[in-house]
DNA sequence: AAGCACTCCAACCGCGAGGCA
DNA sequence: CTGCCTCGCGGTTGGAGTGCT
């Protein structure tokens, strides 16, 4: 019914291709195009099934085909898109010129993946994973992150490298909301835990923009004393696996890179970049949720970026559309127009979410691995 | 050198969309 | 409107290649 008569059932060769075999569709479809794939195979002298020379075709012999490695800028620009578009291989392939849609798949499940993966990232939501798994390589994330943090400096700024500082930082807000969390629904708080969660609580905003910048402090000894569980390693995994990556959180990024983003030209916003990447944290945050965005806090935009922002600008994805309503879809109301970028303001702020808290001496990453371990 | 495990990718499979009679 | 047919897409597989013990 409607469907084209398996090879199987009419003894068609299966498998790998002989160059004869090539040759003749070359041949054939160069002298008189492909027209029905389905006829094709008897006119060329084939002894295959019009699919399998189809696929043939436009997988492996069609004369504009690229291949060898994908560079760094094509990687890039395949994750940009994939963050964008999901498994939509053929749309992702028609923005990577010469590359098809079989060959982005085989390197996304093969290579891509796996980088994201290792870096702490799902790669279906481009999203820091909230597994334990995750938290268990920190240390080493936070290692890797440091060393990327010099890179980072650098005017032209590695997009992977981006990502995974991005994610290393995204944990520890992450963590940090977590526990907030956890802090606010324990079942037996004392006035004191209560007012400190609450403080918290009621600056979050701040303390998810800057939650280890220059200012970073950490709660006092009386909050440790009245949640002796707090950073109890199992207990926190405990906790933790109650505790899903709050939508909470997301929508915050989001909020936040909505008013980043418009204010490229403000320098509020490099200047706020410059302080995060002069106390080594390099505003990955921001830099996570621009690179979600398409566009870069400082301004600048790195080609991957731009064709994907270009790709979704030339062939926007309508929800409406049968071909973009699968479940790995990314949700197109977290992304930042383009075409808004002038709309929005971001303000600098020296506001002190930790107010009545002591500031401690560990501002480093040690601080935060300690916490983990 | 042999055996095993793992990686990679060309090719296949099954499904759905769309055209057409 | 219905059913058949073709095409394209995304998921999966199998085997060649490679590295390790």
């Amino acid at each position: 019914m409607g469907r084209a008569p398996c090879c199987d059932d009419n003894g068609l060769k299966k498998g790998p291709w002989m160059p004869e075999e090539d040759q003749k569709l070359i041949d054939y479809i160069q002298s008189h195009g492909h027209g029905s794939w389905r006829a094709l195979p008897k006119l060329a002298g084939l002894n295959r099934c019009g699919k399998s020379c189809r696929l043939r075709w436009t997988n492996y012999l069609r004369p504009d085909i690229k291949r060898g490695k994908f560079s760094e800028e094509e990687e890039q620009l395949i994750i940009s898109l994939h963050s964008v578009l999901g498994n939509k291989w053929s749309q992702i392939a028609t923005h990577l010129a010469g590359r098809t849609d079989n060959e982005i798949k085989n390197h996304w499940n093969t290579h891509l993946k796996k980088k994201l993966l290792q870096m702490g990232i799902d790669p279906v939501t481009h999203r820091p994973r909230p597994d334990l798994n995750f938290l268990a390589n920190l240390p080493q994330v936070l290692a890797a992150a440091n060393v990327n943090n010099l890179m980072m400096n650098t005017p032209f700024i590695n997009n992977a490298l981006r990502l995974q500082a991005d994610a290393t930082q995204l944990a520890k807000i992450q963590l940090l909301h977590n526990l907030f969390q956890v802090l606010s629904s324990s079942s037996s708080p004392t006035a004191a835990t209560t007012t400190n969660a609450s403080h918290l609580l009621s600056n979050i905003d701040h303390l998810l923009l800057n939650p280890l910048g220059p200012t970073t402090v950490v709660p006092n000894n009386e909050l440790l004393r009245s949640n002796p569980g707090l950073f109890d390693g199992q207990q926190l995994a405990n906790n933790m696996n109650n505790i899903p990556f709050s939508q909470s959180s997301h929508d915050l990024h989001d909020h936040y890179i909505n008013q980043a983003i418009g204010d490229t030209n403000n320098n509020n916003v490099q200047n706020f970049m410059m302080s995060q990447t002069n106390n080594n944290n390099i505003g990955s945050y921001n830099s996570h949720l621009m690179s979600n965005s398409y566009f870069m806090a400082d301004g600048n935009t790195t080609t991957s970026n731009v064709n994907a922002a270009a790709a979704v600008g030339a062939a926007p994805v309508s929800s409406t559309s049968p071909e973009c309503s699968t479940a790995n879809q990314t949700d197109e109301s977290n992304k930042v127009n383009p075409n808004d970028i002038s709309t929005h303001s971001s303000t600098s702020t020296t506001f002190d979410p930790w107010g009545e808290f002591n500031l401690a001496d560990e501002t480093s990453d040690h601080y935060w691995n300690d916490i983990i371990e």
